[in-house]
DNA sequence: ATGGTCAACTTGTCCTATAAGCTGATGACA
DNA sequence: TGTCATCAGCTTATAGGACAAGTTGACCAT
């Protein structure tokens, strides 16, 4: 796996042109590991649609547009900039999908779901003081939500982009003062589903989404500015 | 991948119970291949997120509900009953995606992408004999808005939507009559975007996907009579 | 009853060998 | 000179055997 990522960053950085990507005997000697592993390297690229492999063939690159961004393996392994850029992208994917969603949920949920929801609730609040723990506690209300809305493809979806979680921990490391404000948000949401209310739980959500859309200009501003310092 | 596949199909009907999945010496020895083949069908299974494997534990199927659903390598191993669910979940999702997406993409088009958007509609409409051709174009009609859109999160997402094709084809054979609608949708989706109209874009996106849905609805009552006669 | 030890089983990595597929150069033929 | 078949040399795919390393559970001593 440190030898995928290591040839992944190659790759991102330019220093592999297009056509000519090692072969599983270069990996292996390259990096003195046997060609089981840079076989399986190879494996792991060609599922995240890195490089295209096929028996007799040269290894080949594919183009970045196709790459599996959606994976939470390529995300560590991208420079912060882009991932950056993908955190916003995905921003935008949440604001069409979770309002929905939110909706969808309000219209089907149980009981037992709203318990774990008001269980979140009160977990993050009291970890208001630990970001990393909250960000944990926060993805599982909102899983929470997807799985009630009874879709297994958006719940996939939303699923992978667990990653956003740590990818946003990468691009900032200080404790957002906002997090107080999330957890009232969320209490908004939570309310309305127990309403059973699908406007009102869209409405929460969208508000909740554009709070956050504010933080995260604010922290892509910070890195802006913490790049031009260097 | 014919062993991971009859491998899937297997836990999928229940043969397999969830704590006993074959190790890798049992796969190599009841499909008669080396433990290589054996090694990789499980990393398979795994980046599907059907199997868990760890060193030294015994390998453990995961929760349905966790599976990589998004996979076109899963949904072509699973019983068509699921896959047709499964495709209504999806119309969902583009219900939810493909309209705003059409007004992202009506307002940073270019010449060149009406371009191909025109070729693909000509194309089309010369092919409404062949359902099979037909929905491969259309498809990539779709996707050239998508990436039109300018976002990667999204592009991808629909991309992995691509197994829509094959696994519509394998629940009914029988030519639509209503392709020639679906081009007439295309043609006003295809005018709001040369117009640069972001909200008749919106618009004529969500009235194809509306004349889709009956089609999908259609298609659904057919399979379960089908499945009454036999 | 409890706690530590160890044997059996598992995946992870390595090596060597052979099969099978693709590519490009080489040479025969028109 | 141009065209096509052949083949050598690359590649990945598969096989089998060996050892390392981690986990589990049973067994035994206390």
């Amino acid at each position: 796996m440190q030898v995928a990522a290591h040839l992944t960053r190659r790759i991102v950085s330019g220093d592999i042109e297009d056509g000519r990507a090692p072969s599983e005997l270069d990996i292996s000697q390259e990096f003195g590991v046997s060609r089981v592993v840079a076989r399986e390297t190879l494996k792991i690229l060609a599922s995240l649609d890195i490089v295209d492999v096929a028996q007799g063939r040269r290894v080949v690159v594919r183009p970045r547009a196709e790459w599996d961004y959606l994976s939470p393996l390529l995300i560590e392994w991208l420079p912060t900039e882009i991932v950056g850029e993908l955190l916003q992208e995905l921003h935008q994917l949440r604001v069409l999908l979770e309002p929905e969603l939110a909706a969808m949920a309000a219209a089907s949920i149980t009981d037992e779901t709203l318990d774990r929801l008001r269980d979140g609730i009160d977990r993050m609040s009291a970890l208001e003081a630990d970001p990393d723990a909250y960000l944990e506690v926060d993805h599982e209300f909102h899983m929470e939500i997807c799985r009630a809305a009874n879709n297994r493809i958006l719940d996939r979806i939303m699923y992978s982009a667990r990653w956003l979680g740590t990818a946003s921990r990468r691009i900032t490391n200080e404790a957002p003062a906002a997090l107080r404000s999330a957890t009232a948000d969320h209490t908004e949401i939570y309310e309305a589903l127990v309403a059973r209310d699908p406007a009102g739980a869209r409405a929460a959500m969208r508000r909740h989404l554009r709070n956050n859309s504010t933080l995260l200009a604010e922290k892509a501003k910070q890195t802006k500015r913490a790049a031009r310092r260097r």
